[in-house]
DNA sequence: CTGAAAGCGCTTACAG
DNA sequence: CTGAAAGCGCTTACAG
């Protein structure tokens, strides 16, 4: 049999009332009796039952996540930091996945209903965010990452996605670049509109104007980073600069300009974006702007933390700083 | 307030015992009674709080995750095929990592005797396996994923190892290459001994022998790929292939055979070891010994669910196959 | 086939 | 400062 309070009350010769106290570390307690009873505590290596605690406080000292599939690049430091801040915080982390689909939101759906969880951290929604919102109406503490659809209704943790892309545009023109190819993501997300709108302002500023023709629209994907260079090449555009919505899409542009015979970074230089590890292991290895991924699945952890411990809702969204990490295909000037 | 079994109760007008057996799915409910406590709780939308029906039933429907960290490369499809397979049992997944030492493992023993879950995945144990066996001792279900120190008391998942080494080793020598560079990883994991043991069997099966000095320690890192690459040039030895245990040492290979002026595949073939994703984006791509660790991560699961739903513990450990994926590193003869 | 009651292991007013 | 009792929302023998 496991130890229960009850056993520890009966060693300790007080009520369950008081082992309760103490082990919740309410001030009333005789500090003789405190003592006695955290010994017995960890004489007997008593820790109170989870579901027991969970029931009669009604809270459950768990975390759910949700996230589209843990398999895309960035993902795992964005879940490493949220299973840290959860972890330091003494709560646990319930991980849940769309991966398969309708199904998936259904059984979800489930625990939420269950009270599985406290709070929900929800990364980059898309379509499950319409399934979001009313858990979130019935009481649910939420906080979105990367928040591509920038729902106004939830508390958000993202990036300084424009700065980021200026980060990119001055360090080509600071490369004498005035010619680049933009391979952004799919439109509908706030993100790529960001990093696309900062690219072309800080261009703008330095007096640069940006062809539309050389914004390619890409889908995140190697392959779409490598037919989008190989388009302007076919269209006889002059490029001597990429700059990528992210580091796959990177990657085969690099691909693409080596098939067509270009030297990266001498006729061609190359920014990236997101920095994941692979990064650094391309050839020639990629200059990208970093999004402090980790940090990013940290605050959010903390501001639902926060938020399920009663705080009142803190700043309604947070974006955490970009920063260019220079790499071979776009050094230095 | 939220609906109870005492409100459906009431509204079936029968007793809270009735509305758990037709949740419960019992066989001994008359069909109209099932049927029309049914249709209240559809009308009612009343979900069983799991908090209560884990402390009534004495299990949580959850499963504990603990890996060393996320951010290896192959972990996330392991994990996504564990959350796959919990999710799809109608279970929880509860994520631990051990990336703040010892305070994470504070943490998680304390979760471990809160009985926060019913069973436990652990994922390529070195240190924490330690603490691992105490729990399994006082009764809680584990199933380890990919146990590099091979530890004889619990069940397991891994892939064919072994195998996986023949594999490479068949095919180089199909090429025509006699004198193949082994890059490993830490040899006190069981899985690199396997690898090696694979490849110089294949080898000598072939007549062919293998030179020890071709053998390189290194540490999985793509800067242990480079390294070994250079020392073995450095002391001039012939090289026409190189079999890396794992796909990012194979990388610094790949970088360390261009800078020194040899062409892959003509010159060296090159065959890695995972099949991570960015094994398809290495220049040349990478022939590599796939691991399926997505299937890995579900056959985990499923073996813990079924020893947590009280099934006789299975096959005690389980090999999933390895198969050679080959792309231009070391292309088809 | 169905219900009343006890029990799961805690917390929390309420008295004292 | 401390204890007896009720309550959290279920499940499960035990009767009938």
């Amino acid at each position: 049999m496991r130890v229960t309070i009850a056993d520890v009350a009966r060693a300790a010769g007080v009520s369950k009332s008081t082992v309760s106290r103490v082990l919740n570390a309410k001030a009333e307690v005789d500090a003789g009796t405190a003592d006695r009873v955290r010994e017995i505590i960890a004489r007997l290596g008593y820790v109170p039952s989870s579901r027991a605690v969970g029931l009669a406080r009604g809270s459950s000292r768990t975390v759910g996540m949700l996230a589209p599939s843990l398999t895309w690049p960035w993902m795992s430091e964005v879940l490493q930091g949220a299973v840290d801040a959860v972890e330091a915080a003494g709560y646990g982390l319930l991980l849940f996945t769309c991966n398969r689909g309708r199904e998936s939101m259904t059984r979800f759906a489930a625990q939420v209903s269950a009270r599985a969880f406290d709070g929900l951290l929800v990364v980059e929604p898309e379509d499950e965010i319409g399934a979001v919102v009313p858990m979130h109406r019935a009481g649910l503490p939420v906080v979105l990452i990367d928040d591509r659809a920038r729902h106004p209704a939830f508390p958000s943790v993202s990036t300084t996605n424009g700065l980021g892309g200026e980060l990119a545009a001055r360090h080509l023109l600071a490369l004498g670049r005035r010619k680049p190819l933009v391979i952004t993501g799919p439109p509908r997300f706030g993100c790529v509109r960001e990093r696309l709108a900062g690219f072309v302002r800080a261009l703008e500023e330095h007096g640069v104007g940006h062809d539309p023709r050389r914004t390619v629209e890409g889908d995140f994907t190697e392959r779409s980073g490598e037919e989008a260079v190989e388009k302007l090449l076919a269209e006889g555009l002059d490029v001597d600069a990429v700059f990528a919505h992210n580091d796959l899409g990177a990657a085969g542009a690099l691909r693409a300009l080596r098939a067509a015979g270009r030297r990266v970074p001498e006729d061609v230089a190359v920014i990236g974006f997101d920095d994941i590890p692979f990064a650094a292991c391309t050839d020639p290895p990629l200059t990208t702007v970093h999004q402090p991924l980790r940090a990013m699945g940290e605050a959010a952890a903390n501001l639902l933390l926060a938020h399920v411990g009663g705080h009142p809702p803190p700043e309604t969204s947070v974006a955490l700083p970009t920063e260019l990490v220079v790499r071979a295909s776009a050094p230095h000037p």
